[in-house]
DNA sequence: GCCAACGTTGGC
DNA sequence: GCCAACGTTGGC
């Protein structure tokens, strides 16, 4: 069981999006690191939607339903997407603004590679997230 | 709109 | 194989 997280512009596809469709894939992923999370993904790890540009906050969670199999959107290339589920959405959302203000989460890949659209999260990450999102 | 960070490309 | 140039992402 590992915990990611993965970011997406709410103009393309956001938390609301995943909850009305109930599935989303998880496509479009172009870039290598990221590839290899996404392959490393299995089912029922637990994934921090984060929404990236507009937003910047962490607001709900998903969960990995279909694990990686050839990204149809890619016409070349081996590419791969999984399939998502929304699991919770976050009481109260977290900002990009509480993570750097919170020196246990200072180590986070989203802080560190930025750029980086699905990256592995701690358990401790996690759970410390989660509990931030109940005050 | 600008810029930093990072990845990719291509010349050598 | 190195490195400069360029493109993309995403925060500010």
């Amino acid at each position: 069981m590992q915990y990611w997280l993965i970011k997406s512009e709410p103009e393309a596809y956001s938390w609301d999006n995943l909850a009305k469709d109930l599935i989303g894939r998880w496509d479009g992923v172009r870039n290598y690191a990221a590839r290899n999370n996404l392959k490393a993904m299995q089912i029922g790890d637990l994934c921090l939607f984060y929404h990236s540009v507009t937003g910047k906050e962490i607001v709900g969670v998903a969960k990995v339903v279909k694990e990686h199999y050839p990204d149809p959107t890619a016409e070349e290339g081996d590419w791969v997407c999984v399939e998502v589920a929304p699991e919770m959405k976050l009481k109260k959302p977290i900002s990009l603004a509480q993570i750097k203000a919170e020196p246990r989460l200072a180590e986070m890949k989203l802080l560190k590679l930025s750029r980086l659209s699905v990256s592995p999260v701690t358990r401790e990450e996690y759970d410390l997230i989660l509990a931030l999102s109940e005050d």
